[in-house]
This record gives C-alpha cells, sequence and structure tokens, in this order.
DNA sequence: TCCTCTCTTTGATCTGTGTCAAGGTTAACT
DNA sequence: AGTTAACCTTGACACAGATCAAAGAGAGGA
C-alpha cells in the first residue's frame, strides 16, 4: 500500500518536479510553499494507485518507476491511453475526480501536491500554469501520435512504434550516449504492451519473435531489449520522420 | 459573460473566442487588444488551411463549419486526429510550425489572432492561459477517449462512436431541445468518417447500412442523419457511462 | 532441489475487415 | 435535359490478427 512519506530536501533534488515539470523558475518563496504541500507516494509493481472514477485530492508528478493509465469497457476490453515515465504529471487541476485508472507497472514513486493549495498556487504563480499547459500540449502531441499508431499501423509496426517510443525516452532519460546499440528494460508485459497498442498479447509475443528473428532487436530474458541500430527501427515503425520530439 | 464595450461588436459577438475560449472573463482594456490583433479567414469544403509543417503565424479558433486534423504516413495511409468544431481552438502557442494538416470539410470562417501579440497577451493575462489550459486538458481526454475507440473497438461500435459525438456536439451547439429523434446533418464524407476511426470508407459504408437496416440510425440523402433513440445508439457504440462531458 | 505461479512462446484454426471491382446516386454545370 | 465528376453502395475474395489451446521459461518459496 502507498505510504505517505515526510518531506525531505535530499530526495527532493531527486524530484523531478524541481527540474522539469512545475517549479523550473520557481521563486524561493514559492518552493517553500511546494514544499509545503508535497509528499510522496510508492506502489510496487501491479499495484492500482487510482480507479477511473475515484475522487483525487492530489496532482502528482512520477518520481520513479512507470506508471500506466487506463481505460476499459464493460466486458473487459481494455486500452491504454498514456504511460508516465518518470517527470510526467498526473492529474487535472480543476478536477476532483479521476478520469483514467493509474497503475503501476514498475515499482513506482510519486510526489504528490495537495489539489487546493496547488490550485491556489496556479492561480497566483504564472509560469506554473504556463508550464502545465506545454506539458499538456506535449501529452495531447503524443496522444495524437499514438492515434495514428493505433488507427493506422500494423501489428509489426505498432511493436516497432511502442519499442522506439520506450527507447527514445530511456535514452532521453539515462544513457545519452548511445554508441549504437542502446539497451533498455522493457517496463511492460506483453499484455500492458497489447493494451498499449490495440493487439492481442499473443500478436505482441509473434512480432517480438519476428524482429528478434530478423535482427531488428535482441531480446534478454524477454524484457532487456537492444537495438542495435535505431534507424532500423524507426524504419520498421514506418516513421517518416526521426519521429523525435523529446521535450 | 463579459459585457464591454468594444470595436465591432456585431462581427464579434459571432465569434466563439468572446464566448468561451480566451476572453470570457477579459477586461475591456483586453478585449480591445484581441480586437486589434484578430482577423478572419475563410475557407470553402474540401481546401486545406495549412500543411503539417507549414509556418504558422497565427492561432485561431474555429466560428463556423468543421476543420480535420489530420495526419499522414509516407504511403498516404492518413489518420484523422480531431476534428475541430466551432469554437475549438486550432494551434499551439510556443510552436511556430504546424504539427498536423488542417483541412477544412464543410465551408469555414476562423478567427485568427497574430501569434506573437497573443503569446504576449497570454504571459500577461493570467485567465486566458488558465482557459487554454482547460481547453487543452479536454482535448487531451477527447483524443484519450479516441484512443480506446480506435484501439479495441469493432467497426460497428467504431462508427456508433462517431455517431454519437457528432450528434452531442451538434446538439450542445445547436438545437439542444431533442424530443427523441435528434437530427443532424454529417460534416464528412464516407472517407473521411473512415480516418477518423481508422476503417476503409468501404467498411464505414456497409456499417451505416447495416445500423439503417437495423433501424438504429435513418439516412436521408447519405448525409442527414435521424438518430430515434439515443440510448440505442449509445448502446452500439459500447459506451458504458452516458459518455458525455459536454464541456 | 523441487514446486508453483506468472509470464511468455508457439501452433492451429477462425473471422472481421481490407482489397479489388463494378455499378448506383447526387449535384453541379453546359 | 444531358454530361460529368465526385461520392456512395454492394459483392466476392483474401489475409492480418484474434481466438483457442498447450507447453516452455523464470523467479520465488518450501
Amino acid at each position: 500500500m502507498s505510504q505517505a512519506v515526510v518531506p525531505d530536501l535530499r530526495n527532493c533534488s531527486d524530484c523531478p518536479i524541481r527540474h522539469r515539470a512545475v517549479c523550473a523558475r520557481c521563486e524561493p518563496t514559492e518552493l517553500a510553499l511546494l514544499e509545503k504541500i508535497k509528499y510522496y507516494r510508492r506502489y510496487s509493481a501491479g499495484e492500482t494507485v487510482m480507479w477511473a472514477g475515484d475522487h483525487m485530492d492530489f496532482v502528482a508528478s512520477v518520481v520513479a518507476g512507470v506508471a500506466a493509465l487506463t481505460q476499459t469497457m464493460e466486458d473487459g476490453r481494455t486500452q491504454m491511453v498514456g504511460l508516465l515515465l518518470p517527470s510526467d504529471f498526473v492529474g487535472r487541476p480543476g478536477r476532483s475526480t479521476a478520469a483514467y485508472t493509474v497503475t503501476a507497472t514498475t515499482a513506482l514513486t510519486m510526489c504528490c501536491f495537495h489539489r487546493g493549495p496547488f490550485e491556489r498556487m496556479i492561480d497566483t504563480t504564472p509560469h506554473i500554469a504556463h508550464r502545465l499547459l506545454e506539458m499538456t500540449l506535449d501529452e495531447l502531441d503524443a496522444a495524437r501520435e499514438w492515434m495514428l499508431v493505433l488507427g493506422r499501423k500494423t501489428a509489426r509496426e505498432k511493436i516497432a512504434s511502442l519499442l522506439a517510443i520506450i527507447a527514445r525516452r530511456d535514452a532521453a532519460l539515462a544513457n545519452a550516449a548511445q554508441g549504437r546499440g542502446l539497451v533498455f528494460e522493457l517496463p511492460l508485459t506483453r499484455e500492458a504492451m497489447a493494451d498499449y497498442i490495440g493487439l492481442t498479447l499473443e500478436t505482441v509475443s509473434r512480432q517480438m519473435s519476428a524482429l528478434k528473428r530478423e535482427r531488428v532487436i535482441e531480446i534478454t530474458g524477454s524484457r532487456q531489449i537492444t537495438v542495435p541500430d535505431m534507424d532500423r527501427l524507426l524504419l520498421e515503425a514506418g516513421d517518416d520522420s526521426d519521429g523525435g520530439y523529446l521535450n
């Protein structure tokens, strides 16, 4: 279960809120206020952070780990509508119920802010609203890019697109030095991948095998992926451009 | 709503910017500034407003008509990623190139604002940024709802979902009094519908015929749709909830 | 070490939707 | 009224991906 953790400045220097999400240009007094209304929650892989429709008295930013936003139909069909990586923002100022189910797909740490005070800060601190607008626009672009994947790409292209996105974001966050031979850990099960790209898990597995057989990727122990040639992968993904806004 | 006296009231009173999009709470001086930087553009059905990658020196709001945001792959596969109805906003503050191709699907009138001055207004007028954030979040929700449609619904459910969305938005905009028997004009060709829901135009046509045959809808002259029972349509769409945030 | 549970792979078969092709309908223009 | 071009419908068939089924692989616990 989640447990609130006492604010801790050491920890906070790792908190992407400080760096990217909200307070890149905050004044010391504003930062102090953010410190006061923030707390941490931790979840383990597979745990559900919140269910669609739940009351939500906070907004949050992912500090570490990966979470999935999903929507489910009555009969159980599930579609992932967003993948939350470190620095991504969860929750909507001005709305008190969750629109989507949020699930931790790996161990997850979130930095939460009480919603009331946070909304008041937005009103009085223009650059926070500005930053939120930018982040939301980025998410909208990502969602629209994904609509093309869901609507028009083949199974193989979908897999390649998903791998490319994760590889790229991973590279942006961590090992920026990919001297031809990018390695990363897949933070998703085959089923979660299937839910992301609108396929069945069997098809995902088959296409992964096919990409492996044809040396587009290497797979170690089903979760560690090596991409010998990123351009090749992007070609398989059907991306005309380099596909890449990295923020 | 603001009652401020401003230049060109007649013209402006038709402009949804005034009412919904940007300046619902603007001061008279701000409204006067908006008046100065705004102008109108008109397009006829089928015309392309801008191509993905074009330089864009304005942002805009749809006043009348319908426009489509589309993305296209090298080989011609096309996906619509947004449908712009009156009061919807186009363009991204802080970005000078268009991310998507915008096409008028009916006669279209847009109210445009020069980008530079508009961005300066955002910085100095907090509630405009606030309003933009809200609109962007609504669009994000719509995009994510659409991801479920694209990824997990059958052809029949996709068609029903599309009809439901258009019917609902049409009803919200115009004939609020739908005494069981909602009638509206489809602003899209079969091909545009197919591009929206990730099908071929033949499948769209077949499913429309099937829905007609089974009395879920009536079709007059291929474009005018009557929905005798909205609940039935929503059932066909697979929507568990009423599906409806109308803003 | 063996057990067990979860995740993954692979095979056989079925089906919804795409593809190809032909013909019908509508509306604008001469 | 006739011509033309765009749009729409319907049919026959093919195929990508779903479904059903079974077995392999890996990790944690006794």
